[in-house]
DNA sequence: GTCTATACCGTGATAGAC
DNA sequence: GTCTATCACGGTATAGAC
């Protein structure tokens, strides 16, 4: 009989999935260089060296999570609203997008954002990340030369400053109940409408 | 005869503060648990004993480093044109500072804004942080009550978008060349400019 | 104020039994 | 698939000479 949630780690046999779930979130307590082997074995109920059975060692579940935050991001520029269309509609779905993204999987993008390029394989995660901001910035200076978006601020600036503020949400953002969604949807709506029209009460 | 310029770090005869410019540089880039005594004494050319003539170990460093952070952050709160005045405008005014001074005292905030709370010097850096965004928080909620901005926009998400749009500059921004402070100038603008009135181009 | 030498402990990782 | 036992290494920190 096979499990009925096979996302929830069940102590008495893991899998590389359920394990990285335990992992990710100590990662994200203590920071990669200050979690331990030992740390994690604590909060998996497993020995350390049950550790080692599973994954060849630390590094190798840092890349296998940020590596799954990077195939979600990217997944949003291959959909259709994001691919055709006007610019200024195809940024506009992108920014909703990124933020929903990062909310449904915020243990993995956290750590995404959180790597500093110790390692070789963390400077590949920095690079693909920049190639993500590089993509987005595209969008805006083309809706910029189209008379969409104003064209007295810098894309390449106003991109970094977007993604600064959705990437933000690592730093504070709480799953609280099953409305998860309705809360994704709320501050998506909160990052487009700050980002397009700003905090100021509209003249007309 | 004394030094000319005393912030940078001289082999031979380091103080305390002199040290601290070096170990922060380090910590930024490989991250504080990330980096070992070893590290610090390669980088500041002398060795790992010679350190702790100067300060009590490795953690010490870290709380010299954010306490500076802090106390730039506050004084802010104290300036003459965020205490008095219209609410709106008063919060202009802690946006464009809290870029500036995020510029000024770039390394330092940004160890500040990568501590997790491990140790308890950690936490209570958390906590007068939270003080500093729930200070301008208050302040931006003043301004919605005054009409002065949107009341369709939960005031604690803006402040904190608006913050992690701030935050994020020590993510990407590296001065360049001698004119730091019209660059600071410019991004300041930016940040101001996107936050109150948005990307859009205005309807009138 | 700096050095060399070293104590001591926690770390990531392995061996081999069950 | 998990365990106990153990290893080699690198970490923070200290002692004491110059």
């Amino acid at each position: 009989m096979v499990d009925i949630n096979p996302t929830r780690p069940r102590r008495d046999s893991y899998t590389v999935e359920t394990l990285l779930a335990v992992t990710v979130k100590v990662f994200n307590e203590r920071g990669y260089d200050g979690t331990s082997m030992e740390d994690l074995s604590r909060a998996a109920g497993i020995s350390k060296s049950s550790i080692y059975h599973h994954v060849r060692g630390k590094e190798e579940l840092l890349n296998l999570a940020v590596g799954r935050a990077l195939d979600s991001l990217f997944g949003i520029l291959d959909e259709p609203a994001a691919a055709a269309g006007p610019a200024a509609a195809r940024l506009e779905h992108v920014v909703r997008r990124t933020t929903e993204v990062l909310i449904a999987e915020l243990p993995y993008v956290t750590l995404l954002l959180r790597v500093r390029g110790n390692t070789s394989a963390e400077q590949w995660a920095l690079r693909r990340r920049r190639e993500f901001d590089h993509h987005v910035a595209e969008l805006l200076a083309a809706a910029v030369r189209s008379g969409e978006l104003r064209a007295d601020v810098d894309p390449r600036l106003a991109t970094r400053l977007i993604f600064g503020m959705i990437n933000s949400l690592v730093e504070w953002y709480r799953p609280e109940g099953d409305d998860k969604g309705a809360d994704a949807e709320q501050i998506a709506d909160a990052v487009v409408e700050l980002s397009l029209s700003g905090l100021r009460v509209p003249r007309d």
